[in-house]
DNA sequence: GATCTATGTAGAT
DNA sequence: TCTACCTAGATCG
């Protein structure tokens, strides 16, 4: 379930469990046997995610360079922890709990610089607090391609995944279509510190919930949400169920081979 | 059991 | 714009 509050979740999770200790690392699958074995009882010094990359660095010996992919997953267990169970890439093993890794798009040992590389082609990332919104209020405002291309443009923001996209722009009656340089930069503005929000409220909660309280199904009495990623929505995977707000039928198209969803009457 | 889908990205065409 | 790739759970029959 990976946008970037997952990675800063997990990133969080694993510098509390792992970081400043030994670590066994293994690749049950073998996949990850070489770079894994290199890794076998060094001590894990720091996790740190930046946009969907989640980086695990070992004392002297490089950093793993992780991306979930669409179906990339970790799964936490406190020890003693179970025999693996199907495809795992990647294990680690710290003092009381442990992490398998199923599925990820990439798992692999990288130098300091080759991580460099990956966070300097990253636009900012709303979820850090070193992140300079600048750079991506210009491409945005600046660009003829549409917003909802743009925010999910890793190059222009680092993290947005296509549930944040639909749901900021729902909340900020965006049409996904119109181009970037219609937004303004008032609205985009807008836009980058509502994510800083959203993301952040996802990484504590672990959900994506973007409904604010006065458009709950329970006040509203509209059908509420039926998705199965678990958090409350306006319009995403809500194809053809009435929009929150004005009951019109949510729309969907695809966009760059992505599924895009709104409300096209409160999108305009 | 087969098929579909998914919060993603890179590379080919 | 397309295809490939990594995996598991939901859905279909």
């Amino acid at each position: 379930m990976p946008e970037g509050h997952t990675l800063h979740r997990l990133a969080r999770l694993h510098q509390a469990r792992y970081a400043g200790h030994p670590v066994a690392v293994s690749s049950p699958q073998g996949r990850f046997a070489a770079e894994a074995a290199l890794l076998d009882g060094t001590v894990l010094t720091a996790a740190e995610a930046y946009g969907k990359h989640l980086f695990h660095r070992y004392d002297g010996q490089g950093v793993v360079h992780i991306h979930l992919g669409l179906y990339g997953a970790f799964t936490e267990f406190e020890r003693p922890e179970p025999d693996p169970i199907g495809q795992v890439r990647m294990r680690i093993v710290g003092p009381t709990h442990a992490t398998d890794l199923r599925g990820p798009n990439r798992c692999e040992l990288l130098t300091d610089d080759e991580v460099e590389e990956i966070t300097d082609r990253l636009g900012p990332d709303p979820l850090r607090a070193d992140a300079d919104p600048e750079p991506a209020l210009r491409r945005i405002t600046s660009s003829s391609s549409p917003i909802a291309a743009l925010l999910m443009d890793q190059k222009v923001l680092a993290g947005v995944g296509n549930v944040y996209r639909a749901e900021v722009l729902f909340r900020h009656n965006i049409n996904p279509m119109l181009p970037g340089k219609s937004v303004g930069r008032e609205r985009a503005e807008q836009l980058w510190r509502d994510l800083v929000e959203l993301m952040a409220d996802g990484v504590e909660r672990g959900r994506i919930d973007t409904v604010r309280p006065e458009h709950s199904p329970e006040v509203t009495g509209r059908a509420p949400r039926q998705d199965r990623h678990g958090g409350e929505v306006y319009v995403y995977r809500r194809v053809g169920n009435p929009c929150l707000l004005c009951g019109t039928t949510v729309a969907m198209r695809t966009l760059q081979g992505r599924k895009l969803y709104w409300c096209p009457q409160c999108q305009y």
